[in-house]
DNA sequence: AAATTTTGTCAACATACGTTGACATGAGAC
DNA sequence: GTCTCATGTCAACGTATGTTGACAAAATTT
């Protein structure tokens, strides 16, 4: 591994911690930067500027291959969303996504990212016509809850376990999946 | 009405606007006072500046007599958020609260504010041990639904008629109000 | 050992932001 | 008409951002 390859991963990790946290605009690369203990610069040359940075976040984050591969996904989903352990990681996800949709300069750039790279393959091995509006409200409910736990903190969902917190979404998803298109 | 009471509500809708689209960060003055027709100076004059601003616009939001003072403020909520009319106007208010309560610069105060003006009493009136978990699942699927169809804007929820996306709010808040704390 | 490429450092740039104060303009009171 | 206060306009400020290019240091190759 060369030498260069290790600045790129120290600053890539950085990034995504940052753009899991705040928006692209709020995250500024001397913030990546002084994490990362790496020069400022050095993001322009590795990544050809703050964008490509971003960009190659998204692609690292999206690479999910057992869930793009699963013929149920949305069990597998289910599984990670609702375990304790890796709760915080895939939240933060949650949180990139919500919080740089609404950003003005990424927004389109994430949208088409996360259709071609989660959701398309998704629906794919769903199948069915009522797979587009159970997985849109499956992910709704997800999306929702870890918003109302982690930015809104809401009494009755921040102030219980995580196990208790599961069991919650488990409700909403299990709602998610039945619903019949009238 | 004296003239400046005009100027500051022109300030003020404009702002609501603003603010609903973007997050704090990521709106200028300068839009704001464009779109209102009036000098970037005179915000800090009359709201003494960006976060005076945003606050008035906070409080102008908030301030939703018929949700606060109802025995039944979900009831309220559903009515409203289904109706096709009162749609764009209430998902605007949603978006505001999701993408500002994310922002490190006013996350804290608007989740101060939403609490006092709104959980709170409606807590209050709910009254019982399961309205905490109830209301903040009932907030999460209208948080949630709201974010994907507007802003991540995946197929199976944009690509729907207004009643459509109402049914399928409906089947996630029913729900969410049905579930029981083990 | 010398030459060359890679990698890192630093200072500067153009730009945009929120904020401030001085000044001009308007309307209402005496 | 004149004075006074409210209201609006404008230019400038200090600060922070992303980006660039020149240069130094280190590693690799010849």
């Amino acid at each position: 591994m060369k030498k260069s390859d290790i600045t790129r991963e120290k600053l890539l990790q950085a990034a995504t911690r940052a753009f899991c946290a705040q928006s692209y605009s709020n995250v500024t690369l001397r913030m990546i930067a002084k994490e990362a203990g790496v020069d400022v610069a050095l993001v322009s040359r590795y990544f050809g500027g703050k964008l490509g940075l971003f960009e190659a976040m998204l692609a690292c984050v999206f690479d999910w291959p057992e869930m793009a591969a699963s013929t149920d996904p949305v069990a597998v989903a289910i599984a990670k969303y609702t375990q304790p352990e890796t709760e915080d990681a895939h939240m933060s996800v949650i949180r990139m996504i919500v919080v740089n949709g609404a950003d003005p300069e990424v927004g389109d750039l994430l949208r088409v990212r996360l259709r071609e790279m989660l959701i398309d393959p998704m629906l794919e091995r769903m199948g069915g016509a009522e797979a587009a509006p159970k997985l849109a409200m499956f992910i709704a409910a997800t999306l929702g809850a870890a918003m109302v736990r982690h930015t809104l903190r809401l009494p009755g969902m921040t102030d219980v376990s995580v196990d208790e917190y599961g069991a919650q979404l488990r409700h909403m998803l299990d709602a998610a999946l039945t619903y019949e298109q009238t």
